[in-house]
DNA sequence: CAACCAATCTTGACAGTGTCAAATTCTGTT
DNA sequence: AACAGAATTTGACACTGTCAAGATTGGTTG
């Protein structure tokens, strides 16, 4: 009795809740920041959202659909991050080298500090079975076709070793990319750890210690 | 009425299984593959080796106590693999940067075909607060620290960079390694991949093109 | 052999979860 | 003012992890 009341009452005002579409994406990235992925129910989601059990699925079919497309948001926030940043003057007076550490870097920042968006983009959850959508496949496609193309630049530029086939050195360098980021983000074996020296060891390494030209 | 009686008969049997907790840790690594970990289901576990709801309690605290068992469990098989791997004349005998190579090429294959173990072992899900038993930690750094003696070694041997600092090195190296097995896992990015490749280049890369001594 | 003990396993129960179908409530248009 | 359709809620169901209490068993003792 009391109990329904105090709802009633409680969602009268909310029936039109403005943009709440938007608000459950922002509230799901505050529960995956907070408790990771797996921390995510839609019950509490709507909890936070002051709305009731099932009014998400009005604007996502499905738990998976909604994290795919956080995901999204991931990735046009990353490619927004990488466009700004290139076309900084800052950016673009470095000499290559410095700008492929550069790059480097704003990966890694950019993972540990949406390390919510991160986890979606490359978590397994998303990617194994048949979980992803297609407008998901298609952005992180171009986010790595950029990626490729990128390697390609500095193989012309002479700061990554020519011989390689373009894909396969992309592959290789994403990877450890992606592989420090999640040990930056885990946490596994990284106590105590300047990123600028990590960015500075995976520079050397990938760029040869500049010993091509 | 039925189904209790049904039940019973088929429990009463099952009283006393033998070996009932490998038995429920072979079960999960099977679900792990066929679904993913997130797919591991303690009471479809318990259905699958045909015993009743909550008898792994008896062995396992909790469902993460399992997972960070089996966890462990990946970490010892791959002790073991890489052991007899170093042991053995085919290896012995290989030069320095051929050794290194097959190093890589062994990672690699074993996170592809014991993925389960693999997603267990770096997965978000354990490491990620504190989730993980303290015998998982202690099996993982021992691991790490295999690693980081490998890449000592190896620097002496002039196949890495000297000038490095060992541990940040390891820390990029074994980043690479746990990058590109996260893609070949996946499947993300690496349709039609020859394995072989890849090694080669991951080896390459990491040891400067061989333009050291 | 009987009786007991401790290990092993089951049943019952509860709070959470994702999701569907059917109501309810609201907003804008005619 | 009435209605259409969008936005939200309620009810319901099957499934999940886990706890507490009970049932069953094999091995050990008297």
């Amino acid at each position: 009795m009391k109990i329904s009341e105090d709802k009633s009452i409680t969602h009268k005002s909310n029936y039109h809740h403005g943009d709440l579409r938007q608000s459950l994406l922002d509230a799901t990235r505050l529960m995956i920041r907070e408790g990771g992925v797996e921390a995510v129910s839609l019950r509490k989601l709507a909890d936070r959202v002051g709305v009731s059990r099932t009014a998400a699925y009005h604007y996502f079919k499905d738990k998976n659909i909604l994290l795919c497309t956080l995901a999204e948001e991931g990735f046009y926030l990353w490619q927004n991050k990488i466009e700004n940043i290139s076309l900084g003057d800052d950016y673009k007076n470095l000499l290559p080298a410095a700008r492929y550490r550069a790059f480097i870097y704003w990966y890694l920042t950019y993972a540990m500090e949406n390390s919510e968006y991160y986890d979606l983009m490359f978590g397994r959850a998303i990617w194994k079975q048949k979980t992803a959508t297609d407008s998901l496949k298609k952005i992180a496609y171009e986010v790595f076709q950029k990626h490729v193309e990128m390697t390609k630049i500095c193989q012309q530029e002479g700061i990554l070793p020519i011989a390689e086939d373009s894909l396969r050195l992309a592959q290789v360098s994403w990877g450890t990319l992606h592989g420090l980021a999640r040990l930056l983000i885990d946490g596994i074996y990284t106590e105590g750890n300047h990123l600028d020296d990590m960015c500075d060891c995976a520079a050397n390494i990938l760029m040869q210690n500049g010993k091509i030209k």
